[in-house]
DNA sequence: ACTGGAAATGTTATGCTATAACAATACAGC
DNA sequence: GCTGTATTGTTATAGCATAACATTTCCAGT
């Protein structure tokens, strides 16, 4: 069986929020309010974000943060799973169903419009240890590879 | 059965250069003296090498070359599946096996020592593709993605 | 409450990665 | 040789990320 994540894990845009102030409570991690707010940033995104619009988005709030507020709220919240890097697009995104790891799921990121969607696999993890093995290779934790295409509304968009 | 490449892909540090006149001239391409001596700096090097170490190593032998110079050797390279983009370091790395396409493998990067291996195995392309259509995803072509972990030697190094 | 230390944030500066824009040159086909 | 296209040179700039150090905030222990 292949999803995205399990029903319980899923959360509305308030119920993300919720989750994450839970899961560092229970850390004893601070979800201060600039963390929060960039969390916040992220999950109200129409996609994945870079970090100097994240940086732009919080400036809008008044202030004046500089590249380093915004870099390390975003370590900050890779450290908790709550937000992975795309690397190949130097863009952070907020994580569906935190708390896990990042075990067995790839990111599809769509090359037309850019949307990152985050899937949960289990097949897609032991065909990928087992072949990286095959190499002598072992595979770290959460790693979470990102796979580049069409989402299905680009796939139809391409289509037409 | 797992395997890196077929024995026929093969070559040596020079049998590389010379297969990449021969896909070069089939094509039509150009493959210039500067694209050719950033594609032999790659596969000299020791490890997948930033775009801007390529620089430097290009102004070791003489001349006063600018960014937009390996840039763009490096682009006329990955168009022509010579080289390939590690976005997970931001570094470039010479191909195993030019005029495949990259049909059907994974980049092996060790995340202790840096190096990369490029991997075939068409049950990971096979996986992987049927669990993005699941998502009603469909997957690019070319796509090579990066899982981090650690290279055999460094498994090694990491038991004692 | 007070205080000492650690964690978080502010601030300035800088380095690395990549591309835009335009000029000059080299090359292939005619 | 001429002409148009591809390639390279050159300058400038945009975008991504972190180092280093000052300041503030927070919490624990008293």
């Amino acid at each position: 069986m292949t999803s995205p994540h399990s029903e319980s894990d899923r959360a509305g845009p308030d119920g993300a929020l919720e989750r994450a102030e839970r899961l560092c409570r229970a850390r004893g991690a601070r979800l201060t309010p600039q963390r929060r707010r960039v969390y916040e940033l992220l999950i109200g995104a129409d996609g994945p974000l870079t970090a100097y619009e994240l940086l732009r988005r919080l400036a809008g709030d008044g202030g004046n943060p500089a590249p380093p507020t915004v870099y390390r709220a975003l370590e900050f919240l890779q450290a908790h799973g709550l937000v992975h890097r795309l690397a190949s697009h130097n863009r952070y995104v907020a994580c569906d169903h935190p708390g896990h790891g990042a075990h067995g799921g790839v990111f599809l990121v769509c090359e037309r419009c850019g949307h990152a969607l985050e899937w949960s696999d289990e097949d897609v993890a032991r065909v990928l240890t087992h072949s990286a093995r095959a190499a002598g290779f072992q595979v770290g934790e959460d790693v979470l590879p990102e796979v580049e295409g069409l989402c299905p509304g680009c796939v139809e968009e391409a289509g037409e």
